[in-house]
DNA sequence: TGGAGTTTGTGAAAGTAAGCATAAGGCTTC
DNA sequence: GAAGCCTTATGCTTACTTTCACAAACTCCA
């Protein structure tokens, strides 16, 4: 697949919005294609910026039609590595870890989250949806036999480097980090941090300032 | 407060980070004094990026010396409008909604969420926390009484847009959206959308593409 | 007091991302 | 099959963000 030297971040998070609408288009609409006005109008996003984002990675219109839903959806499938699914561990059974299992959207963006781990010997054992809680002393042996990539970690900020270095060692690949702090990995090892605080504050920031 | 004509999204983005920080400082170290080059290695972010971001607001440190770290904590929290505690309403008694209202760093950022709706009347009485769960027929004088300016949707992206209208309807001037959808709203209302999706796709993006 | 060593604040430069303008292809109608 | 109207793809321009470079201010020590 063509893929250009050089992707601005900006492109690639909104590659999943672009994916999520024509989702939504071809469960909901007869239209068998799409422009890059329209799908930009339901995402508050210009034509423009769409087709750079899409140029990117080829090209997957036709001039005067538009985008074919089905085909441009494969496609971006394709690109985001959602076309097959990923298994994860996540590590944390409170209140987070149990909203995360349970969140349906993941399972359509390749996400899979098939073990639970937890220390607390209260929750191990316990169900969350349809997961048995483990101990950490088994997460090696989930990882390598399901050989999971994706370490999901949602506990306390003041655990969540043990836990990094855990899920490091069991040989994860990736981490999906909802502690508020900064995890301090080897080079190679993917972090995406989903601090929900910075959510609210800059909210919070709009709010105070909004009439000056 | 001085603030500059123009300040970048991705500034506002790094404050609640910066005062976070302080906040750990402050509570386990005891250093009175920040450098730029301390803060920064703590956060992943160049110095120089640490200085240009706060002279947006003015100057609060000392050559030579550094930041004071109760006084720029002070600062920051006045800047980020997190000096007073913000009520909010959430709408959504589901795992996400639990996990929310249970989770701890919020509180520390000015965020108080002091009621929860839900439209199913199995859950309406039920307690959240400490919160009994409503009905969407109190809203509007939740909303009034308390003075709430924030609501927080973590409801389906089916019926976020009927929940949006009925918080706008009853008063709220900003949302904090957790459904994977783009919300309608009037001019002057702020939305701030926090899209999971978008995260653990993102991700796997990397993922996909890491040795290529 | 003065010189060496720090660290901030900021204008200027470099690097990144978004938006514009236009060429090229495609459909429809007469 | 040609004119008129769409829509995509993309080089170029404009706008935004980060990084650099250095003056200014402070500390410490001889």
């Amino acid at each position: 697949m063509k893929r250009s030297d050089y992707i601005p971040k900006a492109t690639i998070e909104r590659l999943p919005l672009y994916y999520r609408c024509l989702e939504k288009i071809s469960a909901y609409e007869e239209d068998e294609v799409v422009s890059s006005r329209e799908l930009g109008e339901r995402l508050g996003i210009p034509p423009t910026q769409v087709r750079k984002d899409l140029s990117y990675y080829g090209e997957f219109g036709r001039r005067g039609v538009g985008y074919h839903v089905e085909d441009l959806k494969k496609s971006l499938a394709k690109i985001l590595g959602i076309n097959k699914t990923w298994p994860a561990v996540l590590v944390g059974a409170g209140n987070l870890g149990r909203a995360l299992v349970n969140y349906e959207g993941f399972q359509k963006m390749g996400l899979q989250i098939t073990d639970v781990i937890d220390s607390d010997l209260d929750k191990i054992g316990n169900k969350v949806g349809d997961i048995t809680v483990r101990s950490s002393k088994d997460l090696e042996e989930i990882v390598k036999t399901r050989q999971i990539k994706i370490g999901i970690i949602a506990v306390p900020a003041s655990a969540a480097q043990d836990v990094t270095d855990l899920l490091i060692a069991a040989g994860i690949k990736s981490i999906w980090n909802f502690a508020p702090t900064r995890l301090v990995v080897p080079e190679g090892i993917i972090v995406r941090n989903e601090d929900l605080s910075v959510g609210i504050t800059s909210l919070i920031y709009h709010l105070t300032w909004k009439n000056e």
